[in-house]
DNA sequence: CTGTTAGCGCGTTCAA
DNA sequence: TTGAACGCGCTAACAG
């Protein structure tokens, strides 16, 4: 057991070497497609590979091949359940077809989000998946899609996941449809008077489902008053601050808090506990992506149901697809809403 | 914008003979550790690259070099917000080293785990990070540590985070204390009667947090009954199995029940709360972990708080200190317990 | 400071 | 079926 502290790892060229073959004759039997080599000669490459404890060396396969088996996914943050689900499903997609998975995290800045396109681009991924809410009006939208169209132009497949509207395949959530059927439900709930937490004005996924939820609400005539719709960032945190925001307005004129994402309303739900505010007797609440967690806070959390980890998964099926080379499929996934003890019958 | 469906990506000679220089000077001007190009070249290389939209080649230069700039981090589950902390410490830390980290999951696996091991080491990462806890007893231990001794005999850096034993640098959490201290504030908080609700005996985290707050008991000369120390899977859905299984055998002579990690735990209290037990007034529930999601259940959850960004952080940087290089190097991070409206003062 | 050249580890054609 | 030789994209000596 006195391996020098770093020797190298052992190369094919050694495995061949040692089994008394041709350097061909190892990489056949080692990863050769079909079954073009003597079985003799295979066991000898097979045990000389196992004595020598050889590993391929995926790099220089990638250069010789011209191609990688990696997988690259952009989130905003990992530690939010919303994206850690959605990377679920991605890397088991992709380890059903043994590709690997390479994760950056963007940290919800769209300059980070080109910045780390350019750089994973080095990797040569087959696949790169990016996911979080687009939002229009940054400058550097034009220059990441144009980053995104030069790694496809070299035959790297794109897929993105929330809405569409890039020129790329996408796996859409129907943010507008789901939060709108929310709205109704809520309604029939009996409830009437309503207050949201939304996002960044410029966050497509925020804007969408306030609209969904107003012109549901509109349907029945009715509407939130502008100074009733506050706004924070698009996290835990933010909707603690925003149902703070609410409270020092008075919420006596309100039934329900809608925020645009559970992990926001269970923000709000937190700091409504902390003010003394009782839900779903003193407010009700209602989020919208049902996180695992969504069922777990007391009273559970009514909300719209999205398959998160089926989104990756299917962002990983159709980048692999060949529909994906026509770069403007789109995937939509079906929402539903959840009715939980947040928003009881009144 | 006529560019061929799959072109291929622009190549460093493409660059070289596009600005009119040599392959040498493209790449010292792209990459080239100081400034030894004249400033004229280096315009005119940046401007060619920047026309043919180059992108360097990672796996070619990780040939070239014989090493890359990955770091490669294995977890249970990702979706597990235990993890997924972790993981993003591992990310931030990795991305200010210039690292890029590829993932893959064990689901919670000793055979999986070895596996990918295996297939991870393809990549020739300069660092791999095995988080989750050891069991022990488990056959495949011994080929891990063989694969991963292998892979650190090659040159690579092994960090686990979980508890030490291994042969590896580690980063150790001090379960044992943590669910000593945590036992010690209960009792100090009024408690006397205990239930637990623990993982698979061969867990190794399991265990010593158990073993911890049975003895942080018994210096109060309290014991838990064994009848009332149940066991499931290290999910949400295995502390909602046990706590129901608790239910069955009858709650009434039990003040507390501590979960072995939060995730259990709130998975208990959602048992809990169908079945009509009101938490704390009918029985006070405790956790371990201090997940973010700990403060937002209602009532909000006691733990034992772990620092698990800086965990992963702190894997990252013993991994490239060169302490790593001793192969045993331990990292002991400091737990505290967070008592909260779950276990109230009686 | 620049260009030439020899590898890095591997896949794959091409003869044998 | 096997082996020799070339090339993948790039870095790092080495000479100029």
């Amino acid at each position: 057991m006195a391996a020098s502290p770093t020797a190298s790892p052992a190369t094919l060229h050694d495995v061949a070497r040692e089994a008394g073959v041709s350097l061909a004759t190892a990489s056949r039997s080692l990863n050769g497609s079909t079954r073009k080599v003597n079985d003799e000669y295979r066991q000898r490459v097979l045990a000389a590979a196992a004595r020598l404890n050889y590993s391929p060396n995926f790099s220089a396969q990638a250069v010789a091949k011209g191609s990688t088996s990696t997988v690259a996914l952009l989130v905003s943050d990992i530690a939010d359940p919303y994206f850690s689900s959605i990377a679920a499903g991605v890397i088991r997609a992709a380890e059903t077809q043994g590709l690997i998975v390479t994760m950056a995290v963007t940290e919800r800045s769209t300059e980070r989000e080109l910045e780390l396109v350019r750089a994973l681009r080095g990797q040569r991924p087959r696949v790169m998946i990016l996911t979080g809410s687009r939002s229009d009006g940054s400058e550097s939208q034009a220059a990441l899609v144009a980053e995104l169209k030069a790694f496809a132009a070299t035959g790297g497949r794109v897929v993105l996941i929330s809405q569409e509207g890039l020129p790329f395949s996408t796996v859409v959530v129907d943010n507008y449809l789901g939060a709108r059927a929310l709205a109704n439900s809520l309604v029939g709930q009996g409830y009437r008077r309503f207050a949201a937490i939304g996002g960044a004005r410029t966050l497509v996924t925020s804007r969408d489902r306030l609209a969904g939820f107003a012109d549901g609400l509109a349907e029945h005539g009715i509407a939130i008053h502008p100074d009733h719709i506050v706004r924070g960032e698009f996290t835990r945190d933010g909707g603690f601050a925003a149902a703070t925001e609410l409270l020092a307005d008075g919420i006596g004129q309100i039934d329900l808090v809608f925020a645009v994402s559970d992990v926001m309303a269970i923000g709000a739900m937190s700091a409504f506990r902390e003010a003394g505010i009782v839900v779903p007797r003193d407010i009700a609440v209602a989020g919208f992506d049902d996180i695992d967690t969504a069922r777990d806070v007391t009273p559970a959390l009514t909300t719209v149901h999205i398959p998160l980890a089926d989104l990756g998964q299917q962002a990983v099926e159709l980048a692999l697809s060949d529909a994906a080379l026509s770069s403007d499929e789109v995937i939509r996934v079906e929402t539903r809403v959840v009715l939980r003890a947040s928003s009881p019958q009144l």
